[in-house]
DNA sequence: CTGTTAGCGCGTTCAG
DNA sequence: CTGAACGCGCTAACAG
């Protein structure tokens, strides 16, 4: 490495000096505000250019008592719904010029709020979050820090959300199954008390009931959040009870019913119809394709970094939960009862 | 918004004054560095706690001079390749409790400096990126910001990289063709001088080579960087070449021939076989799954972090160039030439 | 072992 | 329109 001059960086009180003028000065120049004469100004933007001036972001925190980063957490970066909300939030926020900074926290509690002590420790003046729990979000409104939930709500304190239609988008999907003549129709879902979870099942028995179909819980399978291994489970159920029908809660719950399916040499849709909640990109290219409720998940990440921007200017608005409506893609993978 | 007491952060100076010590006790027993009598210790802890002490990272970074934020810059957050590579990056970063700011850069050298020089405001002692230019680099570099490239090797000054070996998984993706008889093998590949590109195209050069295979240029397509309209070039290429084989470059592309051959009705491996350079969930999943070059993406984002932190320990260390070794998921899209 | 002093780089008074 | 002075919160030196 034999770069790396290793000269301090260059200061404002460095290009003032270049200048032949006071720090504060340079400081007006560069910053843009108050009052400089224009030929100065002129002369201190050439040093600042010259000397490859950067300001430096954390004596203007540290002045400021606020930053530009936006904290975000999500459960897991790898999955691709966190990641498109991600990428939405990013191109949004950097239109303004903040900075994200992401921290995964695998969907456990204490990892949550540690972030957000984090960002505390940077003096985000705003976090999005797809909250675990509520202390985490507590914490962060009780030094005064804007909070979006995000993909869930939770929060016990006052603060926006970006949320799915859970139960609409469930109820429509349960319902396409059961006027294709389902009856056994079982349902794959998230062993939690989330607003995702709850509204996803709940939209299910209200489909159900409207349909004069009684609730069969065997046929109901919560698995832990975020289980890699819920294949055995699913594929049990497979042989047990027989469903005509499988509702996925997730993306990830419908890629293992999927396998486990196809492990048992099951037909679809002629043996076993199957629908997702949360449209990824395998499920157009299967044959069949999946039925999916896709959800706008750019556009929630987008949403979100919107209503975090517009708290920042007016933080005495009444808080505002936004509830965008998924949208049922029917595609092949579901078809009448057998 | 009810909540948010707004009270102001507590400082060290506010618990120091709680414990009755001078700050600087305070700081000594906060951040464990220097010697602070245990009664002392536990009191100060005990009234940090008790306020709810948060240390403020801009004040530090000032004193220090440095931050523990690690920048990362990628082309696209919502391509599962650069997801799984932050998701790695993310994870390994967080072990030692640094924090990763990601920006995106769109592949545009621009944003790409423009993100630089976030990263140098923000004192981030080193930068993670997949690079687009060298102008980003050499100016990281030359304010001594620790760069490790990763994916492809661009940087004309010193620095560390993690790169697949793209020539190698290339020759044997093409190498697989070949063996199983095929002579019109197309390669969609980017129109860049980037080694992921370079080194793709060479290895399937030399593939042929080996093999006594002219090369033909017509079977050779080169998009634009990240194109979303690739498919209609390659349906041409289809019908005017009739390739009995197509090795697609990256991800993007294998996604966007697979439309086009199922557009056509083309039966894989029936009628074309079909490769692919980076393996995605979809090539698993669909029927026949899609031979791939797998890349260790989240090993990569973990090395390249490694690296990373390596090289902030022992700035003067030789520079790495660390060549990861893709893995050859044969699958049912490679059959027998017609 | 502890307190005092000083300064990291910037922006914001407040006089001039 | 400009500059001098101060302080944001923390920590490294240096006395004590």
């Amino acid at each position: 490495m034999t770069q790396a001059p290793e000269k301090k960086p260059v200061t404002l009180a460095d290009i003032a000096r270049a200048a032949g003028t006071s720090p504060s000065t340079a400081s007006r120049a560069i910053s843009g505000r108050g009052y400089v004469a224009a030929d100065v100004r002129d002369r201190l933007l050439e040093a600042a250019d010259r000397l490859g001036y950067v300001p430096n972001a954390s004596a203007r925190t540290l002045k400021h008592r606020t930053s530009r980063v936006i904290g975000v957490v999500v459960s897991d970066l790898g999955n691709p719904f966190y990641a498109r909300l991600a990428a939405g939030i990013e191109q949004t926020l950097r239109e303004v010029d903040y900075q994200m900074v992401i921290l995964g926290d695998n969907s456990d509690g204490d990892e949550e709020v540690a972030a957000a002590r984090t960002f505390l420790a940077m003096r985000a003046p705003g976090v999005i979050l797809t909250p675990v729990g509520t202390a985490a979000t507590r914490l962060l409104r009780s030094h005064g820090v804007a909070v979006v939930e995000v993909d869930r709500l939770l929060a016990n304190v006052p603060c926006d959300a970006v949320v799915t239609d859970n139960e609409g988008g469930a109820r429509d999907a349960t319902e396409l199954l059961l006027e294709l003549g389902h009856r056994r129709i079982a349902l794959l879902g998230v062993a939690t008390t989330w607003t995702t979870d709850a509204g996803r099942l709940k939209g299910y028995r209200a489909a159900l009931k409207s349909h004069r179909v009684a609730y069969d819980k065997n046929l109901v399978l919560r698995f832990p959040v975020h289980d890699g291994n819920a294949q055995a489970r699913i594929g049990r159920l497979l042989d047990e009870e027989a469903p005509t029908a499988v509702f996925a809660a997730n993306n990830q719950l419908a890629q293992q019913a999927w396998f486990a399916l196809r492990e048992r040499g099951l037909h679809i849709p002629g043996d076993v119809s199957l629908v997702a909640f949360d449209d990824v990109p395998w499920m157009e290219m299967v044959e069949p394709g999946i039925t999916a409720v896709a959800q706008p998940t750019f556009a929630i990440g987008r949403r979100a970094a919107q209503l975090l921007l517009r708290r920042l200017d007016e933080p005495d608005l009444e808080p505002a939960v936004e509830r965008l409506e998924p949208s049922l893609l029917v595609r092949g993978s579901t078809g009448t009862a057998p």
